[in-house]
DNA sequence: CTAACGTATCAGTGGATAATGATATGACAG
DNA sequence: CTGTCATATCATTATCCACTGATACGTTAG
């Protein structure tokens, strides 16, 4: 086991799982839809709601997620609960990632692997 | 409609959508260890299926998805088939991950929405 | 030409999950 | 206290996808 043999650090099960982890809860429409409705300003679910289009327990259970996943972060305003992003970082990734798709946008959209 | 609402840009339907199936090329664990192995050097399907312990026609079926979504590139030499990652942004992504993961590792291994 | 090897494709299977409707929990108004 | 509203949870369903084994394709060696 070499030092150059990259697997050393990246291939632990642990990062790997956590980093498709992170990827996952990135990787639904819906989620990034509400993930878009927070980047500007903090919400709440009803808000998300119609600005979505989902159903209210679709959006709770995403947003479940993303809380727990620490991607957002929640407040409680009376009867409100206000959602915003959790880190600047997320958004940066996702800004990270259209500069990518900036690049294989045709790839992508061409990917016959999922139905999305 | 103005220039600081995030939305106009980013809810697009495609582009969601692109968003979605880059990640989601991204939110499989053995898809990044296929990419980890790629990361430090062009490797042949069989050496990829030696440093992962996946079965061949997995490997091959995720270096289709890899490949169509432009995340790899590839050149036959000889019998074999030399994978590469297709741009460093690739490489940067899952990087930036990994910092953010550096801030919130504990709530994403606490998210209970993915058994993975 | 034929055998051996590397890679890709195909069909089948099990497990996971996103969405929905119904319902529970919790907070405020009157 | 009671009704109403905001949010969360539950059970169900339908779909999707990762993996496996068998097999096809293509290339090189002898």
């Amino acid at each position: 086991m070499t030092a150059q043999n990259i697997q050393d650090d990246l291939s632990a099960p642990d990062t790997l799982d956590l980093r498709a982890k992170l990827f996952r809860g990135l990787s639904d429409p819906s989620r990034l839809t509400i993930l878009d409705a927070l980047v500007s300003d903090e919400r709440n679910v009803q808000e998300i709601v119609g600005h979505t289009g989902l159903g209210q327990p679709n959006v709770s259970n995403h947003l479940r997620c993303l809380l727990e996943c620490g991607l957002v972060s929640r407040r409680s305003k009376g009867r409100f609960v206000r959602y915003r992003l959790a880190d600047r970082r997320v958004a940066d990734l996702i800004r990270d990632a259209d500069q990518l798709l900036a690049s294989t946008a045709n790839g992508v959209d061409a990917c016959q692997s999922y139905t999305d």
